[in-house]
RNA sequence: GCCCGGGUGGCGAAAUUGGUAUACGCAGCAGACUUAAGAUCUGCCGUCCUCAACAGACAUGCCGGUUCGAGUCCGGCCCCGGGCACCA
């Protein structure tokens, strides 16, 4: 008599014993075997393991282990990203100290993750905020620093006046402090970039040979937003300065009628004893300047600005005269920071010139005729006018043309922006720099990192807009390692998405001190062929590991220019509400009651099924009713399985079997888990109905092609059946192609394209003699009441449709 | 505003990429077992017409088109989700 489902027992059991075997801990390289990187995005420790965590990590372990039972040495790590603003605000509100709360929450996050069985090689566990880790984010600052591709710059940095610090972009939410809703601005502030931008053509270019969803890559590209145009001097009168400005559609430069400055731009200076109203121009930058990001956003509609009177600027090609406006929709840090403006072909500068009443002047028409009244501006393409020669000429052509004419440079411009790292919070990696009165800004030299983060009381943010660091004077005091005069070290720590950007790399080798990953452990590991994680990672984090990898790349350290050759992404559990699941909505599914009501297998295997995995959805308090019930049966049936070797195995059974084999492999390489599994059901389902006929290479097989999906139910059924070896180690069984080819086919026979009848025929059976048999079907031959088709379409092996 | 996804039974979802729409599961209903409940097993389960069966008609957000045949392709709309947002 059979026991029943006792899954505490076998998944504490199972669990235990893939511990102490060792049996998930990737050796650098096993003879016969080729290496398999598999990887999922490393979680933030907050404290709580939730069921989108698990979505996560459970059905990512499923396509592991698929690739394992493949005969691939698979590497499948897993850390914490440790560093970081919530750690800190957390530390803050529990007045305990933030690598206190992180340390703990490692703990208990870690002890959850083992709860779902997942075959991480916990021998390679990274924690970022440990200085053995976050060394290396300084040694790559410092090979950064060396090429001049980490620089020091005042930049603008989001500053609530009311908390007087500086808040990271995600604590800024809709233009105001997070914490006390103040409005933001924009506050100029010395602070390290990272150089992406020289990167910018390569990270455009080298998206095309990934393996990543093809929205990724869109979203990635826009983000780079690369743009070609042309750069044209519009040259100042009675001066000879000349403006530059940066134009996508050069061919419309016949309709420029004034110029747009940025609030930033340098010529208001250099030119500033010329302008007749100072006042107005003074005061309109000034208020520019104070502007919120609150105040931006909602003046998306309505367009300000202030003419620029005393001083104006030739169009090159008319020569006319034309004024100078400086407005706040043209911004410094793109292009030149100036803009010619046609707004009889630009909606932006449309909206600018109704406002302030300026000239609207066609360059491209439709047809080469002229619209008396321009109502809105013609973004399309067309043909030339008001272009003296050029006229008549389609508007593309012409674009070259009027660069030449005026002898502008064709340039390309990106979107793309330096990376600003400098964070001015405690809870980072320090920026390995010192401030020296005689040297300058002077790298700490490599032997003498890390730089260690010091564990200081007073971490909270302060008026001084500087990091917490700064009051300690102990870190503060440097001496200068060139002149060994006394300096200031630098406070601000570096943005976490730094400790994201290269630790898929010190997986290969975690624990060693003197390289951040030996050469060879690279070579065999890296990179990495399948990575795991959440859309909301499309650009920041996937773009700055790209960027680093091709940083170490041109270094020589590393010998592959993408980190990720294969990216899939898992959709977002939602709770039973269909809403995000938060606390205060009393929403969040506990996985940990889960697993004590329905086991691991049944909540990972319900997270699988539930929809495709990039989909996600809503959480279906009753839908894991449904695999923990598959789970049961399938103990039932074969924890009492006495195999009857003399029994011969139906051909239908066999056909079922081989048919699954294929469809559960097929779908795991896509990452279809839900129609794998559902496929699985319907094999049980059959099993059922003949229990006498299963022999042991069916359960075998049926248990193999379970595993990845149920790792700890099939592996005790797995060794009541007398395997030694663990079922994960077991190959993945070949499907029979013969087995799978049926003799028969049922057709189906059409009439005008709607279903009448089926019938079962010979798979090789040609159109002729399929239509015979067709035409004498009674149904077939009532529906048609004597009339014989005037066509017939005939698919093989599917159906046959008669048109009358 | 622009760029991506998506809209299929009461619900979560399938559909070999133009070829049997609704697989698999949840919920529900009926029956078996049980003193009973639960668990388990068996059957039914898109809508409409019909006493019922057979059969039929209508159904994949809406309107139109292409095709022997459309959830799938094309054109035009309407909702929902995500991203970007004055980038010249």
């Amino acid at each position: 008599m059979a026991t029943s489902y006792n899954y505490k027992k076998i998944e504490s059991k199972w669990q235990k014993i893939w511990k102490k075997e060792k049996l998930f801990e990737a050796k650098d390289s096993v003879k016969g075997k080729k290496n398999f990187y598999h990887l999922v995005m490393f979680p933030y420790p907050s404290g709580d393991l939730h069921i989108g965590h698990w979505y996560n990590f459970a059905p990512a372990d499923m396509y592991a282990r698929f690739k394992r039972m493949q005969g691939l040495n698979v590497l499948s790590p897993i850390g914490f990203d440790a560093f970081g603003l919530p750690a800190e605000n957390a530390a803050i509100k529990r007045k305990i100290h933030p690598e206190k709360w992180t340390m703990g929450n490692i703990k208990t996050m870690a002890k959850q993750l083992e709860s779902i069985g997942n075959s991480y090689d916990w021998s390679r566990l990274i924690v970022t905020c440990q200085p053995e880790y976050y060394k290396w984010n300084q040694w790559l600052f410092l090979k950064l620093f060396e090429k001049g591709l980490a620089y020091r710059k005042k930049a603008a940095a989001n500053w609530c006046p009311s908390c007087k610090t500086v808040l990271a972009n995600e604590q800024v939410i809709d233009g105001y402090c997070e914490r006390c809703q103040t409005a933001v601005v924009q506050k100029e502030i010395d602070q390290w970039l990272l150089k992406i931008t020289d990167y910018a053509e390569r990270l455009l270019e080298d998206l095309e040979v990934l393996d990543w969803p093809e929205r990724t890559k869109i979203m990635q590209r826009n983000w780079i937003g690369r743009s070609e145009g042309a750069e044209i001097e519009f040259p100042v009168l009675s001066s000879n300065l000349k403006v530059k400005v940066f134009t996508t559609r050069a061919d419309t430069l016949p309709g420029a009628t004034y110029i747009v400055l940025a609030p930033e731009h340098p010529l208001v200076t250099v030119l500033e004893e010329r302008i007749l109203n100072k006042n107005s121009v003074r005061e309109y930058i000034e208020q520019a300047r104070h502007k919120t990001e609150r105040d931006r956003i909602s003046e998306n509609k309505s367009k300000t600005g202030v003419e620029v009177k005393g001083i104006t600027v030739l169009n090159p090609f008319t020569e006319k005269e034309i004024p100078i406006w400086i407005s706040d929709y043209v911004i410094m840090g793109y292009g030149t920071g100036a803009i010619m403006a046609v707004p009889a072909h630009d909606k932006r500068d449309f909206a600018f010139a109704q406002e302030f009443k300026l000239p609207i002047i066609q360059s491209v028409s439709k047809d080469g005729t002229l619209k008396e009244t321009i109502s809105e501006p013609y973004l399309e393409d067309g043909v030339m006018v008001n272009a003296g020669d050029l006229d008549k000429l389609p508007n593309h052509i012409a674009k070259d043309r009027v660069v030449e004419t005026v002898g502008g440079k064709k340039k390309i411009n990106y979107k793309l922006r330096d990376w600003l790292i400098s964070r001015q919070r405690y809870w980072g990696t320090p920026i390995p720099i010192v401030y020296c009165d005689g040297c300058g800004i002077v790298p700490v030299p490599e032997t003498d990192l890390p730089v260690v983060l010091p564990r200081v009381k007073d971490f909270t943010p302060d008026d001084s807009g500087r990091s917490p660091l700064a009051k300690s004077k102990k870190f503060l005091t440097a001496t200068c390692p060139k002149c060994g005069g006394t300096a200031q070290r630098e406070t601000d720590t570096m943005d976490t998405f730094v400790d994201s950007s290269w630790y898929f790399i010190r997986y290969a080798d975690p624990n060693n001190d003197a390289v951040f990953a030996d050469d060879k452990k690279i070579k065999s590991w890296l990179p990495v062929q399948m990575y795991i994680g959440g859309a909301e990672h499309t650009v920041l984090h996937l773009l700055y590991s790209r960027f680093f990898t091709k940083f170490l790349n041109d270094r020589g350290y590393v010998d592959f220019k993408e980190p990720f050759s294969a990216l899939r992404h898992q959709g977002i559990i939602l709770g039973p509400d269909g809403q995000k699941m938060s606390k205060s909505r009393g929403n969040v599914v506990d996985p940990d009651s889960l697993v004590s009501e329905f086991g691991s297998d049944s909540v990972r295997m319900y997270l699988a099924f539930m929809s495709e995995y990039h989909q996600g959805g809503s959480w279906h308090p009753t839908g894991i009713m449904g695999v923990h019930r598959f789970l049961q049966r399938v103990w039932a049936i074969f924890s009492s399985v006495s195999f009857n070797e003399s029994q011969i195995v139906p051909d239908a059974m066999r056909r079922s079997l081989h048919k699954t084999i294929k469809k559960v492999g097929d779908d795991i390489a896509v990452f279809k888990f839900n129609t794998a599994i559902a496929a699985l059901m319907i094999l049980l389902n059959e099993l059922e109905k003949n229990k006498e006929a299963i022999n042991k290479t069916i359960a075998e097989d049926f248990i193999k092609i379970l595993a990845p999906f149920a790792p700890h139910i099939t592996e005790e059924l797995w060794r009541q059946f007398g395997n030694q070896e663990s079922v994960h180690l077991a190959a993945w069984p070949e499907y029979d192609v013969q087995a799978i080819t049926e003799a028969e086919i049922e057709l189906v026979v059409q009439i005008n394209g709607v279903v009448r009848d089926k019938v079962v025929i010979g798979r090789s059976l040609d159109q002729s003699a399929a239509e015979a048999i067709v035409l004498n079907l009674e149904k077939i031959k009532a529906a048609l009441s004597g009339k014989k088709p005037k066509k017939v379409i005939f698919v093989p092996g599917r159906l046959i449709n008669l048109v009358v």
